[in-house]
DNA sequence: TGCATATACGTGCATATGCACGGATAATCC
DNA sequence: GGATTATCCGTGCATATGCACGTATATGCA
């Protein structure tokens, strides 16, 4: 399908279409492909990139980590729900703001984590296998780049007037 | 940030991170731009989908246009639950196919999505002039190229054996 | 014809998503 | 120091998503 170089590099084609349709399509397919791989481990890929998220770090604020995952707040709340009934992760007060409530890891989360990363490496694998590399570099890419354009405005950064 | 042609084309990046978080993450982002863009008509931007893909079909099966739109047959039947309230679409038995329910376009539907179609617009060109003509393209010409490289087995495609 | 199979569909369950709203705590400003 | 404001958070509501399972109808075969 492609010789060597650039398969779905556009020829100035007309921009037709809805984006945001496209993207939750490809999105739909995409994320099945994730969750039967997931599925042995007993998490869908939207927990997995939770805990991958979440390791590292030694306590995050609901809100700082929903704004890292560029997510809302409340989706946060709900989304680490089945994590917290499974004891992968942890959420208590903060020491220094009983405002916020800090979110860790466990060790079982961590270990889940790690019996995960395997199946999730192999979907990963598929999917760059599927598309190719060169395309998914620049997937990668548009998909990265894109996301500042769209993030919702703090109220710091257009202080012209 | 783009001088004149490829900003995000990528340049050999090493292949890191989820593709479907990553995807997930965009979709997240963007569909808020057009959701937002079309609450002042009363609908959500999968619901414009349904309205711009049901145009034109005189009678689609649950089936058929759930496989049109590359998604779960099932969350087919509950994303018209509000269109059908709303009156905007029809659902009837077909009249060869007793097992068939045949989704159509309402007159009040057409209406419905003739006035949200100049919102979508504004959103769309909102997302065309933030990401930039060439690298829209671009990512259309990828998501578009990779959906059917994820679509469910039809049990038609590999008869080798 | 009658039964086994295939097809089309809805529902129960669980999660994912985010807006509107309200409660609790911290910071600020007279 | 007390009222106002700002920040952090959860919940109610509505939709989006899809798997497992069951039901109804059509099809094919003996």
């Amino acid at each position: 399908m492609n010789a060597h170089h650039s398969s779905a590099a556009s020829r100035a084609t007309a921009v037709t279409g809805c984006t945001c349709s496209k993207l939750r399509r490809l999105t739909r397919r995409v994320t099945a492909v994730y969750d039967r791989a997931l599925a042995a481990a007993g998490m869908r890929v939207t927990q997995y990139s939770l805990l991958a998220n979440l390791r590292g770090l030694d306590g995050v604020s609901m809100s700082d980590l929903a704004e890292r995952l560029d997510m809302d707040r409340t989706t946060l709340t709900r989304n680490l729900g089945p994590l917290l009934a499974a004891g992968w992760v942890d959420v208590a007060p903060s020491p220094e703001d009983a405002r916020r409530r800090d979110v860790r890891l466990t060790a079982t989360g961590e270990a889940q984590w790690r019996a995960a990363r395997a199946l999730w490496r192999r979907a990963q694998d598929d999917v760059k296998s599927a598309i190719g590399a060169d395309d998914l570099a620049t997937l990668h890419n548009l998909l990265d780049g894109c996301v500042p354009l769209f993030r919702p405005a703090t109220g710091l950064e257009g202080e012209s007037e």
